[in-house]
DNA sequence: GTTAGCACTCGCAATGTTAGAGTGCTAATC
DNA sequence: GATTAGCACTCTAACATTGCGAGTGCTAAC
């Protein structure tokens, strides 16, 4: 479709684009690449390249910038992802490793490490529930009147949550409570566990009508969080700092990140292992001039969460994707070792 | 010390500037306010207040704006904090009591609030540990080779981590772990537990090596959690897009937010119940053009944690004050009442 | 297909101009 | 002695003007 030395010259604007944030023009894309010819040639391939859409001028006056569809062409053809150096990946490995107690721990660490090392906005999903079942609940006494319950589920997460008791919590409360609320609840998915299921379940223990309705609402609470897949952001600030993204897109990225559902759902909407949405390509307002790159992590080779970068349209692909990459598998795999129950 | 003619003008000069945002002139202040002389002599004041440092002209054909100064006489005496409306104060009475099930939970919703109220960002920090000591531990079983450690402190605070084991957990080893280490570290002061204590502790129990690193590593680390003071932030965002805030303030706040230690030290420093900090009464280069309202709750008559609000240096003292202090008083009086052990 | 040459376009920054808001000062007035 | 009217003055923001330079497109030659 495109010339050997078209492509050339795309990329070779491309990069000066990301590198600049200008408008490249002829002349200074011949001096800083190896292309040998002269600059009536290059702007004959510009004026090609601006005609098929892979470039726009922003005035006459100025050089020529990558398009979305030239960039799209660039990320999809022109380049692949650089795996960070040795020694970065290890650093990586040695503090995801140490986060590997809690997978939102590791989450956590992840998204942190992504963000420090690419300078944007990173961001991390735990994976989904999927059709997670309760598999036990346990009741702790944590003051007179406060008792905290801890729901693991099938899948081996687990959730904690304090609840206020109106009258002294005794251990032979907590026995009752543990014991009947197992019995009724155990192997129930956690998508059932919703209003007018706990209601039939509250009918049936009379004697402790006092203490279980905070109870069940405390579990329904839980139930509901283990059921949502959680966010872990880092570095959005470093957006409002970092020179080469510009006001707007930070602005848009950071009112974008702060509604979480939507976040949840536009990355866990991808299916390939890895890839980049630039611009338009998010389909949200707040993201025109923004790029997201996401890979969704496997855990004992199953789609689960996922991994990703929000940062300036100009970004480093290469090295964005490469470490968005590198981590997402680093991820899946402390995960699958994980898996345990 | 200022007549009271002056003191009207200047009042007048710091409302409109909070309004506006622009130098207030002579005339426009008296077509705005109530005042009946002419242009001529609120010009003579309003240079007698420039020259005393409460009043200054960005260049000489603009009004006045209020100095850092004259905002500080302002706060000082010219106004009083306007406690929120009774509607505003239902809904969030009714709010921080449905989240009273944890201190941590309370002022999460506390911050929601007071940043919703006002369209600022809004903190709040739970109550300074003080020498709080190990209450009691637990340790539930949540997967073959997971354990949660749950941690109840002296003040009734409580807090859970998750950790591995090397070998599968059985209910006999819970049972040794929470009776030698409720043993070894009930009563201990947080603060104590440290790696060198730990390590001796570690010594004594041989026949768990395999499993006490792992619980010791846990316990340190939660007890080092307990005893700093946890910040909730909430519509930090909300400061990029709302207009009367300048890029430059929002930055700053959004900068100097993300150092938590930093804001704990801000907020804990001050004594007097609500106060309010103006540009750089706060000696920190990022709030130059910003103003910070805190207020100190208390639990049981005691000073514990803070409740603050970051805006812009003009914003609207009278209602902000107002709102952070009635919602301090409120999130004090709930934790008040939640305190049990 | 490639290149040299040249006229042309257009944004940007520097400069000039103007209108208006607001001031300070002085002298008259209460 | 405080207040006021009047007036000349200052300074910015907004707009128009200009020149420069980067970069282009086109044409004709290679």
């Amino acid at each position: 479709m495109l010339t050997d030395r078209k492509q050339k010259i795309l990329k070779a604007i491309v990069e000066g684009y990301i590198q600049t944030g200008e408008p490249v023009g002829s002349k200074t894309l011949l001096s800083e690449t190896g292309i040998d010819v002269s600059p009536a040639t290059v702007r004959n391939d510009m004026a090609d390249l601006t005609t098929r859409g892979y470039l726009f001028q922003p005035h006459t006056s100025a050089g020529r910038a990558p398009s979305q569809k030239g960039m799209r062409y660039y990320v999809d053809n022109l380049m692949s992802p650089v795996t960070p150096p040795e020694r970065v990946r290890d650093y990586i490995d040695a503090k995801l490793s140490a986060a590997a107690d809690t997978p939102e721990q590791l989450l956590r660490e992840a998204a942190k490490l992504l963000s420090d090392y690419t300078g944007y906005a990173a961001v991390t999903t735990t994976p989904p529930s999927g059709d997670a079942r309760v598999h036990r609940l346990h009741f702790i006494g944590t003051g007179r009147h406060t008792v905290m319950v801890v729901l693991v589920t099938s899948s081996g997460m687990v959730r904690s949550k304090l609840f206020r008791s109106n009258f002294v919590v005794t251990n032979e409360v907590l026995e009752i409570l543990r014991e009947t609320l197992n019995k009724a609840l155990s192997g129930v998915p956690l998508s059932q566990i919703n209003k007018p299921f706990m209601q039939t379940v509250a009918a049936s223990f009379t004697e402790l009508f006092l203490v279980i309705p905070q109870a069940l609402t405390a579990i329904m609470e839980i139930a509901a969080s283990a059921q949502v897949v959680q966010l872990c952001l880092s570095g959005e600030t470093k957006l409002l700092f970092a020179p080469e993204v510009d006001p707007v897109t930070s602005r848009g990225i950071l009112g974008f990140l702060s509604d979480t559902e939507q976040v949840a759902k536009l990355l866990l909407s991808q299916k390939s292992s890895l890839c980049a949405y630039l611009g338009t390509e998010c389909r949200r307002a707040e993201l025109l001039t923004a790029a997201v790159i996401c890979a969704r992590y496997e855990i004992e080779g199953t789609t689960a969460g996922a991994v990703a970068l929000f940062g300036p349209g100009r970004m480093d692909f290469a090295d964005a994707m490469g470490a968005v990459n590198y981590i997402s598998q680093s991820v899946g795999d402390l995960l699958s070792e994980m898996v345990d129950l």
